[in-house]
DNA sequence: CGGTTAATTGATCGGCATCAAATATGGTGG
DNA sequence: CCACCATATTTGATGCCGATCAATTAACCG
C-alpha cells in the first residue's frame, strides 16, 4: 500500500506550475503564460515529507526556496539550550526559506505538521530565470514583503494582545487562509498541536487549552481535539478587535 | 543659523555611495568598484528629518526604500484605535521601507528619533539597475532576509524571554551595532524614549523604567536618563542568556 | 490492550500591569 | 535669564492574568 500511495503522489507532483491546482495563489500570480512555462523550468524537485519530516535545519547551506504545495509545516527558531520560537505556520502557496539568504545558511527549521508535498526552487536556476522574467522578481519581492508584514501582524499579537484575543486572532486567521485556498473556513481541522499554538502565542499549553475550553463555553466554538468548528464567525470577529487592555502599554513618546 | 547648518548638510549630503563613510556597512557591500557608480546613480532624493519628522506613514504609496544614512528611526504600526506597536529602531547603514512591496503601499510608519539624514532609492530606478548589476539583487535579498531574521530576534524576545532578559538583549544588541558603526558601544545615548523601548518589547513603561533602576543597583548600568554607560559587558552577556524560565514555555509538541 | 504522549482541568503563585503620585526635564514665552 | 507648563521618567502600592505545579482523562500506536 505504501509504494502504490506513492505512485499516485508523485504523478500528483509531475504537474507543473501551469496546472497546478494552487494557480494564482502561489508564486504565478501576475505571471504571464509565456512567462509561466518559464518559472515552470525552475522548479526542479519536489518532495514529499511525512508528519514530522525536516525540510531544513538550522545550519542547512542554502540551496533553495520552497513552495508548500499541500499539507502545512511549522517553521521555528531553537536556541542552543533547545529552547524553541515557532514563528510560523505554512499552508499552500506560501513559500519559505528566505531566512537563509542572508548568511548563506538556514538559521531555522522548517517541520511538516502532517502529509506535505513541496515544490523546490533551487536559488541558482531561480536567479537565471528571475534575470530573464522581470515580472518574477518584483513577484517574489511582493511575496517576501508578505512575510515581512505576516512577521507584524504576529509581534503586535504577541506584544499587545490578551492571550484570548491572541487565541481568536489565530483561529480567524487560520480561517481566512483556508477559505482563501477554496477550504472550509468554519469546520477547521487545525494540523497542529496544542503546544504549538502556545509557543507561537508565546503562552504556555495549559492556558491555550483553557481558552479553547472558554470559547467553547462562551459559544464561539465547538472544540474537539484537532477538529474546530467556529458556530460564530461573527463573535470570534469580535473577540479579535476586543481592546479592553488598550491602555498605558500601547502608547509611545 | 538655520540656513548656514542646511548649506552644511546639503554639502554633506552630496557625497556619494563611493565617498560614504558608511561604506560596506550599506548596501555597497560586496559590490565592485565600477558598479558602485552606477548605484551612486540610484541615490535621487537625500532628506534631512529633525526628530519626530515622518519619513512614510501608514498608507502612503510605495515610492523608494530608504537608507539611514546618519541618526536614527523607529518604525511601528498603528490600528484603528490608535494602538502602537514599536518594529524596531534603525541606525545608520539600515534599509527600511520593505513593507511596502506587497501592495504598493506603505503599511507602517517611519519616524525620526533625533535629526537625521536619509539617502532615498526610488524604486523604479533600483529595480533598473539592479537588473544591470546582478551582485545588486543579490545583496538586496540578503538585506531583506536579514530584516526578517531581525524579526525573528524580536518575536523570541517577546515570546520567550523575562522582561529583564529583553531589556538586556535590547541593550546589548544596541551596543553591538553601534560598535559596529565604529562608535562607542559603552557610553550609549539612548535615541528612543522609555516609552518606545516599553512598546518594543511588549512591556510597560513603568517596568522598564525600574528595570533600568534594577541593573544600576546591580551594577550592570550607570543610568543617566538617556545617557546609559555599560559598566559591566560581562555581566549584561550573562543576563541575555539567563534562561531561568526554560521550562514549559519552551517545549514543542 | 498496555504504554506513551497529548490535552484538559484544578489550585496556587508570581511577575508584570495598573493605579497613583512625586520628581526631573526641556521647551516657551515673558 | 528665569518662571512656567507640558511631558518624560522614576518610584511606590496593589491587583490580576497567565505561569507553574499537580493530577486526571483521552487519544494514539505498537
Amino acid at each position: 500500500m505504501v509504494p502504490e500511495t506513492n505512485v499516485f503522489d508523485l504523478n500528483q507532483l509531475r504537474r507543473s506550475c501551469s496546472s497546478c491546482a494552487l494557480g494564482e495563489l502561489c508564486l504565478p500570480a501576475g505571471i504571464g503564460h509565456d512567462d509561466l512555462d518559464r518559472l515552470d523550468t525552475t522548479v526542479r524537485d519536489k518532495r514529499m515529507l511525512d508528519r514530522g519530516g525536516v525540510l531544513y535545519r538550522d545550519g542547512d547551506p542554502f540551496a533553495a526556496l520552497y513552495v508548500v504545495r499541500s499539507g502545512s509545516l511549522k517553521t521555528f527558531v531553537q536556541d542552543e539550550a533547545g529552547d524553541v520560537q515557532v514563528l510560523g505556520f505554512h499552508l499552500p502557496g506560501e513559500i519559505i526559506g528566505f531566512d537563509a539568504l542572508a548568511l548563506n545558511r538556514h538559521v531555522s527549521q522548517a517541520e511538516a505538521l502532517e502529509r506535505s508535498s513541496i515544490c523546490e526552487l533551487p536559488y541558482a536556476r531561480l536567479q537565471q530565470v528571475i534575470s530573464e522574467v522581470p515580472a518574477l522578481h518584483r513577484q517574489l519581492m511582493r511575496v517576501i514583503s508578505r512575510e515581512v508584514i505576516e512577521e507584524h501582524r504576529h509581534l503586535v499579537m504577541m506584544g499587545r494582545q490578551q492571550a484570548q484575543e491572541q487565541l481568536a486572532i489565530f483561529l480567524k486567521s487560520l480561517a481566512d487562509r483556508y477559505q482563501r485556498l477554496q477550504r472550509d473556513g468554519i469546520a477547521l481541522s487545525l494540523p497542529m498541536s496544542r503546544y504549538d499554538i502556545a509557543n507561537y502565542l508565546g503562552l504556555v499549553v495549559e492556558t491555550v487549552s483553557r481558552l479553547f475550553s472558554r470559547l467553547e463555553e462562551m459559544g464561539v466554538l465547538e472544540v474537539n481535539r484537532k477538529a474546530v468548528r467556529i458556530l460564530r464567525p461573527d463573535l470570534l470577529a469580535d473577540l479579535c478587535r476586543n481592546n479592553t487592555a488598550a491602555t498605558k502599554r500601547h502608547d509611545t513618546g
